[in-house]
DNA sequence: GCTCGCCATGACAGCCTTGTCATGGCTAAG
DNA sequence: CTTAGCCATGACAAGGCTGTCATGGCGAGC
């Protein structure tokens, strides 16, 4: 509460100029060991916290990274935010949370936000990382961003992704692995980009294993809950029915089990499920999903490491981006294929 | 990208001084309505908005809130994200979130973002609305806050809550009134205040209809689904069981479910499962889970534009507070007692 | 008709920090 | 010994806005 404490006291209390303290502060050259130690005994004597609005208003740096949502899932949310906040952390950066509503008018949200608060970068999550009017508002107001997981347009700017193909395709060899041949598929929801990337790594593994993929056998759904459960409600409504379902996420993996659950299916004995993302979900079910574990805190971590320490790229190189491990979590709602 | 436009341009393009602009902006009084309709007309005719960075330097408003939290359930913190995030728009503000763990240093945590980053109040929610460091800090930095549902020491500062106890009551009610006289009952984690209320209500009920509430029908549950799903073991484990239970939140209620499914209990005909906050996990289940409602969102918005308006307390007078509105959700996970 | 007081508005000084440019001391080269 | 050039530092303006106080116009009261 007491009066604020500034660069000014900083400076007369260590008996130089409030330039110094400020070169100090950003770790600029040209000062001399003695006198940056005298400013740090100070600094650290008053307590003293540089003041973000002054330094943005003057300088060029806002202290303040941006992530934008439109997510349904809240696990993957806070998960981008706690990796994001992590590293931000230790650089004094913050977090600035806009959730933006794809079906309303995109433009109208970003581009006041975007000129009234000044943010130093912006961390897209999907389907934003794809969404053509945020990227342009973006690229308008000259603002920095990191994708993650985007679906195509790859040399436009900077991402941190994961090989959602090789991960579902490894998930697939997995299943084929348990014996099963006959194996279903949800898609993921259209607009974002891993959903094609995995649906092609579940292809891939199919044709590699010289298995056929049956048109029947593969179902749209749209990451949610619900459409998994109906999904699977026609994957699994026929007499003859798949021995395995894969689907693209785990919400919907999560409404395949309930489908089952209702169905008396005994899991995995009678029906292996597979999900994907790891959420907190997959283990808040019994039996616990099988599923894919992005690395999701470390991708935001990468991408806010990126905007805070400025992405440069050089004219004509592609954008500095980053593909991250997975790894795959086999739990017990796969299980070696019946018969 | 364009040169930003500042209050001088929409100054000199309605003919006034940046004063009378300023004047426009903050709705402050004495200005001709003539007058503030040229300014208003040339703000919108320049896609003018103000530089929030310069607004807070010179001004006493930040236009930023926080939100620090330390839930596991992502759900819970995304909805409050969501709600306080509707209210700010209208009112230009933005939402800085502020993960705090509460098992390392809260003080290292808390004391150097809230003296770098000035912030016009800050939302505090479960458990962190209890945590002594965490409002002495704010209380020293003369940073407004709202707490969401606070366990205790009520009087102390402004809070947003629902009537937990209340909620609880009348789910213990629900479940006699379809013929349970023997149900269990899982606490919810000590240092959230709404667990003790929630108890209380079960109690209250159950005294109200007679019934006994026996010790070993009660387990202590941290809130979490692993920790229901222990509680429920022990519930039950015994030959003797109860036919029904009542878990603090939604969460450990899943926890329950799982445990019911490995025996191969049918729900609800052999077993009826109550939970509590109705996340999206509520649904995420089958059978559907019998919930409480928590009115999360407008809670947070209420927090949101008591932080805006200012929070002004008489002297004397306690806090302005709210308490709002829940709703019994009755899915399927909830039926007639069997026998 | 004159003064008082209120209303609408403007001039100007900050708010706190960084960027630019100038300064003076010192070293190394000519 | 002189001077160019580098290093450490400081003075000052700028950044966009709000708060305070001054100003001039105008209607009301005497």
């Amino acid at each position: 509460m007491s009066a604020k404490i500034t660069i000014h006291d900083v400076a007369r209390e260590s008996g130089v100029s409030i330039k110094t303290v400020s070169r100090v502060l950003n770790r600029e050259p040209n000062v001399k060991a003695d006198t940056r130690d005298r400013v740090q005994a100070a600094v650290a004597a008053l307590n003293y916290r540089p003041n973000i609005s002054a330094r943005s208003l003057a300088g060029s740096k806002a202290y303040l990274i941006g992530v934008f949502f439109d997510n349904p899932s809240p696990g993957y949310v806070t998960d981008v935010q706690l990796g994001a906040i992590a590293r931000c952390r230790q650089e004094g950066f913050h977090l600035i949370v806009e959730p933006i509503d794809s079906t309303g008018d995109v433009e109208d949200q970003v581009a006041p936000m975007l000129a009234t608060l000044r943010m130093d970068g912006v961390i897209l999550t999907p389907p934003l990382s794809d969404h053509p009017v945020v990227l342009a508002a973006l690229e308008r107001e000259g603002v920095a961003y990191v994708r993650i997981a985007p679906g195509g347009d790859i040399d436009r700017a900077p991402w941190v992704s994961m090989d959602d193909r090789l991960a579902a395709y490894e998930m697939t060899r997995h299943l084929i692995g348990l014996g099963h041949t006959d194996i279903g598929f949800i898609i993921g929801h259209p607009d974002h980009g891993a959903s094609h990337q995995r649906h092609q790594g579940f292809i891939d593994a199919m044709r590699d294993a010289g298995l056929a993929v049956r048109d029947d056998r593969v179902e749209q759904g749209w990451f949610s809950f619900r459409s998994g459960f109906e999904a699977a409600e026609k994957l699994l409504g026929g007499a003859d029915r798949p021995s395995a379902i894969f689907a693209s996420n785990d919400d919907m993996a999560l409404g395949v089990m309930a489908v089952a659950n209702r169905m008396r299916l005994d899991l995995p004995a009678q029906l292996s499920v597979a999900g994907f993302d790891d959420t907190p979900g997959a283990k808040i079910t019994w039996p616990q999903l099988t599923t894919v574990r992005q690395p999701i805190h470390a991708m935001a971590g990468t991408a806010a490491d990126m905007l805070m320490h400025g992405v440069e790229r050089e004219e004509g190189a592609p954008p500095p981006s980053r593909l991250l491990d997975f790894e795959l979590v086999v739990r017990e709602s796969t299980g070696q294929a019946p018969g």
